[in-house]
DNA sequence: GTTAATTGATACTTCAGTGTCGCAGTTCTG
DNA sequence: CAGAACTGCGACACTGAAGTATCAATTAAC
C-alpha cells in the first residue's frame, strides 16, 4: 500500500461504497456514473479511487465481509450460553445485513481476499453451530453445514420479509432474530 | 398473436430459451450473441424472434414459472394427504428448478405477465400449506406467508448444496425433497 | 411441387459505458 | 502558510453490444 489517503480523499471512497451499495441494490448493471452521481462526485473521481469497475465491487465486497466479521466478532460468539450467543450474532449481523443487502447477497466477484474472508465468517458459524449442538440445542444428528446454510437463508428472508406496513413489529431486529433462530431451530411444524 | 410459427421456428425459440438460461446463468450480463451461439444459432435470429434483450428475458421468465406451475398442479397438490401432496410437489419442483436455475432465482423482469404467474405460484403453495396446517403438520399458529418464504428458500438451498462429491446420494431428488420437507417442519434441533 | 416462412451472411448505424489526459481550483496536512 | 493532495471540468479515444436492412439459400407446409 502507498501512503495513507488524506481525510477527504478518505471520505469519498466511503461515500462511493455506500452509494455503490444503494444504486447496486436497485440496478445490478448500473453505471459508474449513476454510482458516482449517488455519491455526489464524478465518475472521474471514482476511477481515481477505483481502476476500474471490477476493482470497485471487489472493493466493495471485501468492505462488507469485514463489517460482517466485525459484528460477528462484536458479539461475543464464545461468550455465554450458546443461544444467547446465537441471537446476539444474529441480530449484529442482521442489522450489516440489512445495511449491505446488494452485496451480501450477490456474490459477484471471487477474489481470494474476499473469499478468505468469507471463509473465516463461514468458521465462526460452524464453530457457534457446533458448540449449540454440543448444548443440546441443535439435534445430535444435524448437519452442521447444512445447518448453517439454513441459517442464512433464513436471515436473508427475514430481511426480505414484506408487511412492515402492517405490522411494523416486524422489522424489529430483536423480533427478526426471534423469527429466524425459532424457525431454524424448530420449524413450522407443531411444537412437542 | 400471429399465426402459429413454423416448426423449426418453433425449435429455434426453444433452443434459445434453453440457452439463455445456460448462459445466463454463468453470466447474467452475457450478450445476445453469446446466447445466439450457445443455441448454434445467429444473433440476427435471436434477434426476429425477439425484439430487444428485455422481450427475451420476459420470455425466459415467463416460460419457466409456466413450467413450475405445470409441475405443481402435474403433482396433484389437492389429493391425497399433505404430507404426501407436499412430498410430491417438492420433488416436481426441484426438477423444474434445477433445469431453470438462473430464470427462477434472478427475477428480473416484472412484467404483469410473469408477475399473474408468480401469484398463481404462490396461491398453489399457500393453500397446499394450509391443508397442512389444518392435517396437524404445521402448527395452529404458524405465519403461513412466512412458512412459504422458507420453503422456497429452503428449495433454493437444497439445489445450491455442494457435497455432492463425496455424497453422491445427496443429489437424488428424493432425498432432497426429503431433507427440505424434514427441515421445514422440524427446523435442526433435537426432536421431541 | 409450389408457396411461404425461416435462416445465415454481410454490412451498417447508433449508442452507452469505460478509461485517460491535462489544467485549474479547492482543501487538507505539517 | 506552503506544499502536497484531492476534486471538478471538458474533451477525447476506444470498445462492445444493440438493433436494422437487404439478399440469397434453405426448409417446412399444404
Amino acid at each position: 500500500m502507498g501512503r495513507a489517503l488524506r481525510a477527504d480523499a478518505e471520505r469519498s471512497v466511503r461515500a462511493i461504497l455506500e452509494a455503490a451499495e444503494r444504486v447496486l441494490a436497485q440496478d445490478a448493471g448500473a453505471s459508474m456514473e449513476q454510482i458516482a452521481e449517488a455519491a455526489g462526485l464524478t465518475r472521474i473521481t471514482v476511477h481515481r479511487r477505483f481502476a476500474n469497475r471490477q476493482a470497485l465491487l471487489e472493493a466493495l465486497a471485501v468492505s462488507a465481509k469485514q463489517q460482517l466479521i466485525d459484528a460477528i466478532e462484536e458479539a461475543r460468539p464464545d461468550s455465554a450460553p450458546a443461544l444467547v450467543a446465537l441471537y446476539r450474532v444474529t441480530v449484529n449481523v442482521m442489522r450489516v445485513k440489512n445495511t449491505w443487502r446488494y452485496t451480501l447477497s450477490h456474490a459477484t466477484a471471487h477474489t481470494a481476499a474476499a473469499a478468505a474472508l468469507w471463509e473465516e465468517i463461514d468458521a465462526h458459524t460452524v464453530q457457534l453451530l457446533d458448540r449449540a449442538q454440543h448444548e443440546g440445542l441443535l439435534a445430535p444428528d444435524a448437519d452442521l453445514e447444512w445447518t448453517r446454510q439454513v441459517y442464512y437463508a433464513l436471515l436473508s428472508e427475514a430481511l426480505n420479509r414484506p408487511g412492515a406496513d402492517r405490522d411494523p413489529a416486524a422489522q424489529d431486529p430483536d423480533a427478526q432474530a426471534t423469527l429466524v433462530i425459532d424457525t431454524l431451530l424448530h420449524g413450522a411444524g407443531p411444537r412437542g
